[in-house]
Formats: C-alpha cells, sequence, structure tokens
DNA sequence: CCTCGTATTTGGATCGATCCAAAAGTGTCG
DNA sequence: CGACACTTTTGGATCGATCCAAATACGAGG
C-alpha cells in the first residue's frame, strides 16, 4: 500500500484519467443526481486508482460548509460532560460532521477566545454550555455572525434567547422533595453552588416550589458552596453539627452527594436511615455507592445527542422556528433515600 | 455591536481601507516582522473598525496549516479520557490550535472511518489511542499520508514505530507485587483484561517479573475479563468462591478494583485487612474510596499535556527524531493494601 | 546628485474545490 | 426531419487567503 510521496491528486487529474470534466467529477464527488451512473462509476473508479483524498478546505471556501460542530463544555474532565460529548460524538459521526472541542474552565476569557477560533475556522454550528456570567450579548452575538448556536445544560438569561437543550431539573427537585416529605422529612435542606446560573436557579425553583407546596416554607434552607465531593462531605460535617440539623439533603450534583455519604459514614450514621441523601446526574458511580445513592437522572449521552441532532436540524434550516428541548429528569430513588430497604421504583 | 449582515470583509477591503495592498495586509496577518510598525498598526486599525474576521480555510488552501490536530481515544465518557483530553486540550490551547475529538468505542471500523475525514480536513497531526487489533500497516500509512501520528497510552506491535507517549505500567506494577509481598502476600492475582494489546502486556510483564522475582511463579493466577466496575465486583466474588483465594489483587485499572471493593464489602469483609486490592489510573475517586484505594498513578491529564507537546513539535520539526515519553507511574499506598493504617506513603 | 544596499511594499499567479449559465446529447412526437 | 423537452456535461469565474519575484522607498557614502 505504501504509496511514493508524489504530487497531489485534485479533481483535475481524475478528470483527466476519467475522461471527464472537472465539474462532472466534482458533481460526483458531492453525490450529486445530475451525473449519469456510468459516468459516476467511471469518476469513482479513477479517483480510487488514484488514491484522491476530498480536499475539504478547498471546498469549504467556495461553499462555505465546514462539516465541522464547535462544542465547548466547562470542563471535560468531569464524567457528567464526558458523557454529554459522547452523546455528541456518537450523532456527528453518523452525520458526517466531526467537532472541534474546547473547555473553558468556566471562564468567559477562555471562552471567547475559543468562540473567536470558532469563527475563523467558521464551525457550521456551536453547543455551547455557557461559561458563568456568560452575557446575553454573547448570545446574540454568535446569532449575529450567522454562527446556529444551541445553548446547552445551562442558558443565559431568564429564557432561553434560541434553541436549548436540557433538563427538567426543577420537576425533578420537585419529585425528589415530594418524595422525602412523604416520608416525613420536614428539615430538607438544599446543597446548592455558588454561582448563580439557570440550571442553579432551576434547581432553587423546584426546591422553593415544593417545599412552599407542603407547606414547609419557614424550614427551607438553602446551603451554597464549591461542588466537588470534598467540598460535599465538609459542608454535609458542617450541617450535621450545626444545631438544627437536616434530616435530609438534597445536592446539588452526585458528587457533593457521594461527598455527603462519606460524611455520614463518618460519623458513624447510616444515609437513608439517619439522613436522606439525594443526588442529581446519576452518574455511572451513584448506583454502586454504599448504600446506593438516590438521584436525579439528568442523562447527559441523551442530551448531547439531542443537541448534536438539534444543531444539524438549524444548520438545515437557519431560519427555523428555535426549539426548546428538555428532557424528563426522572429520581431514581435508591437506598440512601428510603427508611426501609424496599424494591428500587423509579417516580416520573 | 450588532452589525447588519453586509457582505463578508476580506483583505481586500482592509487594504483598501488603510491604502495598502492585500499583500501587506496578509504579511501583518501572519505577524510578519517584514512591514513596518506603523504600517501595521494602521492595518491592524482598519481591520477591527471593520470587524474583519480571518477565514483560515481559505488561508489553509494556499499554506496547507490548519491549526488542528486530531484526537482520537476509545471512549470519552471514561474518566481517564476526559483527564487525558483535559491535558490536550489546555496544551493545545496555549498554542492556538484546536482538537477534533472522536471516540472509536475500540472499534477499527470507526477509527478509519475518523482517520480518512481527519484526513480530509488535513489536520496538522494526529493523537491517537490506537484501538485494539490496529495493524502496524495503518499506523505506517498514516506516517505515509505525511501526517505526523503519537501514538497515546498503547502502540501498536512489540515497540512503538514512532513518536509515543504514556506510563510506564511495568515498573508500577511490579512496585505493586513487591509493596504486597513485603507485606506477607502470596497469593496475587492479576485481574486483567481480555484484549491483547501494549498496555495490557506491560502490566502483564511487570506482574510476571515481579513474581518471578519473588519465587512466586507456580502461584501466578491472572484473570481475564471485562473491565467495567460491575465486572470488576463479580469477577472479585467469583474468585473469592474459589477454592484457592487470593489475598491481594491487583486490577487492570481503578474501576475495576473499585468492584473489587463493593465485591469485599458485599461478603462483610475489610479491603487491606482481609483482601488487599491495588488499582491502576489512580481517578479521583480512588482517594476517597472507602476504604480508600491503593492505586499506580497513570497522571492521564500529564500524559495529554506531553502528547499534545510533542505533537506541536512534531509539526515544526516533522523529520526530528522520533520520541519515546515514558511517563513514570508511582504506586499510591492507602488503606486498601495495607494491614495496618499507618500514614499515607508514596513509593516511586 | 547619483549609486548601491537594505527595508518595505506590491501585483499577479496559485491553492483545489464549487457555482452557474450555457452547450451538448438523447429521445419523442407531429 | 425538425421542434421540443429533458438529461448530462462543461468551461470559466470565483471563494479569500499565501507565495514569490520584482518594484519601490529610503538612507548613507562618494
Amino acid at each position: 500500500m505504501g504509496s511514493t510521496a508524489r504530487t497531489r491528486v485534485t479533481l483535475k487529474d481524475i478528470a483527466a484519467h476519467a475522461g471527464v470534466s472537472r465539474s462532472t467529477v466534482s458533481l460526483v464527488m458531492q453525490e450529486s443526481e445530475l451525473v449519469a451512473g456510468a459516468t459516476r462509476k467511471r469518476v469513482q473508479e479513477a479517483a480510487a486508482a488514484l488514491g484522491y483524498v476530498y480536499n475539504r478546505g478547498a471546498a469549504t471556501l467556495r461553499s462555505s460548509r465546514t462539516a465541522t460542530v464547535g462544542v465547548v463544555v466547562h470542563d471535560i474532565a468531569n464524567p457528567f460532560f464526558g458523557a454529554l460529548m459522547a452523546g455528541i460524538d456518537e450523532t456527528l459521526q453518523a452525520a458526517d460532521y466531526i467537532p472541534f472541542l474546547a473547555s473553558s474552565g468556566d471562564s468567559l476569557d477562555r471562552q471567547a477566545r475559543f468562540l473567536a477560533r470558532m469563527r475563523e475556522h467558521r464551525v457550521d454550528a456551536l453547543l455551547l454550555c455557557p461559561a458563568e456570567e456568560t452575557p446575553a450579548a454573547s448570545i446574540e452575538a454568535i446569532a449575529d455572525w450567522g454562527m446556529p448556536c444551541i445553548e446547552v445544560m445551562r442558558h443565559v438569561g431568564k429564557s432561553p434567547l434560541g434553541d436549548y437543550v436540557g433538563a427538567d431539573l426543577r420537576t425533578g427537585v420537585i419529585n425528589a422533595v415530594r418524595h422525602l416529605v412523604i416520608q416525613g422529612h420536614r428539615r430538607i435542606t438544599l446543597l446548592a453552588g455558588i454561582a448563580d446560573h439557570s440550571a442553579g436557579r432551576e434547581r432553587l425553583a423546584g426546591y422553593r416550589h415544593a417545599m412552599h407546596e407542603a407547606g414547609l416554607d419557614d424550614l427551607s434552607n438553602v446551603d451554597r458552596g464549591p461542588l466537588t465531593r470534598c467540598a460535599g462531605r465538609e459542608r454535609t460535617l458542617a450541617l450535621l453539627r450545626g444545631n438544627t440539623t437536616p434530616t435530609a439533603l438534597i445536592c446539588h450534583n452526585d458528587l457533593v452527594a457521594l461527598g455527603a455519604l462519606l460524611a455520614l459514614s463518618h460519623l458513624g450514621l447510616r444515609a437513608g436511615r439517619d439522613c436522606a441523601v439525594i443526588g442529581v446526574d446519576d452518574i455511572e458511580e451513584a448506583a454502586l455507592a454504599e448504600p446506593a445513592l438516590s438521584s436525579i437522572a439528568t442523562h447527559p449521552r441523551a442530551i448531547g445527542r439531542n443537541a448534536a441532532e438539534l444543531a444539524l436540524k438549524r444548520i438545515a434550516q437557519p431560519e427555523g422556528e428555535r426549539q426548546r428541548i428538555v428532557l424528563e429528569a426522572p429520581l431514581v430513588i435508591r437506598a440512601s433515600s428510603r427508611i426501609s430497604s424496599a424494591v428500587a421504583q423509579e417516580l416520573t
């Protein structure tokens, strides 16, 4: 197979070899229906014989389609975004698109630099988990560039400006609170993050709504802090040493919840019996924790798939009606929030 | 800021606005030293005033540099590869390069499709964790295409054909076995994967070497199976129910090891006291498991950084001498492999 | 003032595809 | 046989940058 490094094969070479014009070869490459079957075959054979490699850059220059999509996440090392990316990759691969990836580290500066680069590369669309504090103007600017942008998981402003794909965390948290209330819990604390973004606000709204519904407004308690496993452990320890200790914790994500489980076992308490714990995301680890962790499942892979599909649709119809896809975030009940260890069940 | 959608600004427009030629503007964009300071400033101001966006596609057509790099991993949802990717992204961002990402799912077919696409996009280099069973010919073919390729974590063939970045798992496993032997363990089982690739062979070589060194050849026991957390649990249960039960387990990766911990606690046994467990990768979760998991640290982020740096170097010097970078994989000793719970220490 | 070397600037060709309007080929039918 | 409709094919212009050899500007020295 090893070919000698001769000069690069272009459409012109194929045209000469197959006895047709450049234009015809181009049409074949674009899988156009215009060209006759016999001709198409001859051209394809010539291309194969010469070892032709399509030059997408050259095609882009004329047609301004790149078959690429830009993806920005906060931190690709976080398993949640890994799974999200897996869903995106899967869908794009099937459509012969390829993702450019960047981690913003929740820094506006890095996000801006990446966006500028994506613009230079003329990606066909952008999948953006906006960094904290991203101003609405940035999203509008992207639209202004003529670049379709899908906001994923978070959106800037009160409600999404354009296309959006996320999980229904509000309902998820409401279900979680109801599930706890039914079991007799009254002092339910929300372990939230510090930053103020849509995904955090949704959780908070669900929590407030459900606590109010249960007549527990005056027992509402929101604890704000960092969102790592370690922080979850420390914050839980602090809460349990306070004077009004909660009987149940709803955590911003599973990492924090797993930290909370560590804190409980460190104090010799049993999650579920002594204090209920519920996380968010239902990462793989949740089911295998000891005791198994109840969690509001956000299905990152499915979100990734939906977001990528929406991006492809928007590329095809740039002016189509904007969509807002909100996937269900069902509560998965496991031992960490059950007094008795009855069989696992799911609430919608 | 919202500009109306007028026709796209090109070098020609800037040239007209600044009263110079296209060529001069081009030189400014390339940050060439040739152009006089005053002219440069005038051009830059004109570009800013007109809202110019560099068209990298057009530049590529002529210069055949894309400022992109292709990255192939097996599964981006795996936290190990997430961390690896974070290191790659970090390094590339600093150099104004951008990664294309694809998950091969360890499928040769998907890998081949992605490689073909990368070729069409003319990436400047490739970072490849080769899928299982990748033939050496594929790697040679990539080189033949004139595309620098860095093998990461795994390499095809006995030893790397070209550039390679990985971790010294052989020494890591040797240290693990020695650490166990010193504590009196003799029946040490290696929980390996099924596939035959370099990373698996290195672990095995280390294991065989150290067992031989300790005169334990006839007690060597390699168990092959799937590499998930669940599989780790099941495989450990099966081993402990066998007739010659191991007193220590060295697991292919931390996921398997965490599964092993679950199995032990399920049987009412305590890891470290009743059976030692050591994993590979030292993922974040390892330190927080209960009991804390000993692990051979592969530092995926550092590997990602090194691999990306090597790629950049190879782009600058395509014909430079091939490199083989093998990072240390130190054994991090925690409670899961210690009889007494002495303070944590590290072995090199 | 002219010459020569160095520092800047420039026009035209070029990279490799697509687009478009027009040309060529094919078949049907009065 | 010629008109007409329809299917295929084609040449030239074009996308927006870079490359290169040649032109020009500038300054110092004779």
